[in-house]
DNA sequence: TGTACATCAGTGAACGCGCGTTCACTGATGTAC
DNA sequence: TGTACATCAGTGAACGCGCGTTCACTGATGTAC
């Protein structure tokens, strides 16, 4: 699209690009600005006519991501709806979707070192995405009688990090690490026990 | 103990040691060798009558950490006998207090980037750990009826899973999240629902 | 006990490298007249 | 339509830095006689 030649017509973009392939191939350490910038076909000094230096590129790459993740979330959630089981499910089945479509993203987000509280902006978009879980969460948690109710942000902490262990552990071609079972059945059947442990779905499968 | 001056003595171990301080306190991207080596007060040329170089040293750490983690999550095990339901707790929160405890094995084995399958030895280490907690699984499953037990290495993979995720995300003095709860009590409330689901505790606590 | 000598742990200077960043510049683009 | 000019995205050379690694060396230690 862009016109190529002395001006490349979305270098901001392209950047980014390139810091997220950078990303997912080598880790978060493995990406340089040099690199980036020689990937995008241009000077690395030109990289800071669009970003303030390395973090800030790294911190666009989360951004985005976040943006990207908090929609997925919401839309998980909202084709599960009606059902607080539905919509919880489809959550935490996007959540791994997610990681396994965008490692880059992923990567920047929970893996780069970045703050969430670097800008504003980014502690918002944050907030954003695990608002949607809480709530799959909260309303789900209308189900079980309030005496036996665990709080809502407790077992939304709990499928995060199940999610998020999944992934480390076993969606990542992790050195020499073999994986027992494909992470998408290893998280459906954990979250499945996690909810039958909490009376939501029937004792016996 | 050592005599200090031109030898050092223990020179070896005093450099895993700096290793261990710089990767809990700058993550595994900020130690080098150059500073692990002036904090054992030593020139950085040293470090290569006892390493191979910088993966070298850091695999040593992580092959430490190996060593104390398999015993740990051993003694837990035995800690429990004979009781499976006490033996598998006990692994889990084990695994925590390692984590806790040893802030820079943990980072040097699992977010260090080094493989597992970087020599026999580090390889077998780590197969050693982690067939303790399988055990306690299988353990556990035989109370499960055969018709409905998930596979051992399955459950065993939830749980390393859920445990590998709340370290990770809440476990660490993350930039700019807040925990919700304590860790301990997460994995313990998180452990205590999953175990219910499985039908291997009372439906109501 | 004392001396000669082998061993080897640590030195310090040097290397080449790629990094992030700065700077004055240049040349393409778009707009005013 | 054509020319003059302002804008600004990207250049390329340069910087200082700390890195990992090498090398010939030195000086402490331990052992043989």
């Amino acid at each position: 699209m862009a016109k190529r030649g002395y001006h490349h017509g979305n270098l901001r973009q392209a950047l980014v690009d390139a810091a997220l392939e950078l990303i997912t191939e080598k880790g978060p350490t493995g990406f340089t600005l040099s690199e980036a910038a020689k990937q995008a076909g241009v000077t690395p000094a030109a990289v800071y006519r669009h970003f303030e230096g390395r973090e800030d590129l790294i911190a666009e790459a989360a951004m985005q991501g976040y943006e990207i993740f908090a929609d997925v979330m919401q839309y998980a959630y909202e084709s599960g709806q009606p059902s607080a089981l539905a919509a919880f499910e489809a959550t935490g089945r996007a959540y791994l979707a997610f990681a396994r479509k965008h490692p880059g993203h992923y990567i920047a987000m929970f893996e780069s070192g970045i703050s969430v509280n670097r800008t504003p902006e980014l502690a918002a978009l944050s907030t954003r995405a695990r608002s949607v879980l809480e709530r799959a969460a909260n309303d789900l948690s209308q189900h079980i009688p309030p005496e036996k109710r665990p709080p809502a942000s407790m077992f939304s902490a709990h499928i995060w990090a199940l999610s998020h262990g999944v992934v480390e552990l076993f969606a990542r071609n992790s050195p020499g690490t073999t994986a027992p079972f494909p992470p998408e059945e290893l998280l459906e059947t954990g979250i499945g026990v996690y909810l039958r442990g909490l009376g939501l779905i029937e004792p016996d499968q």
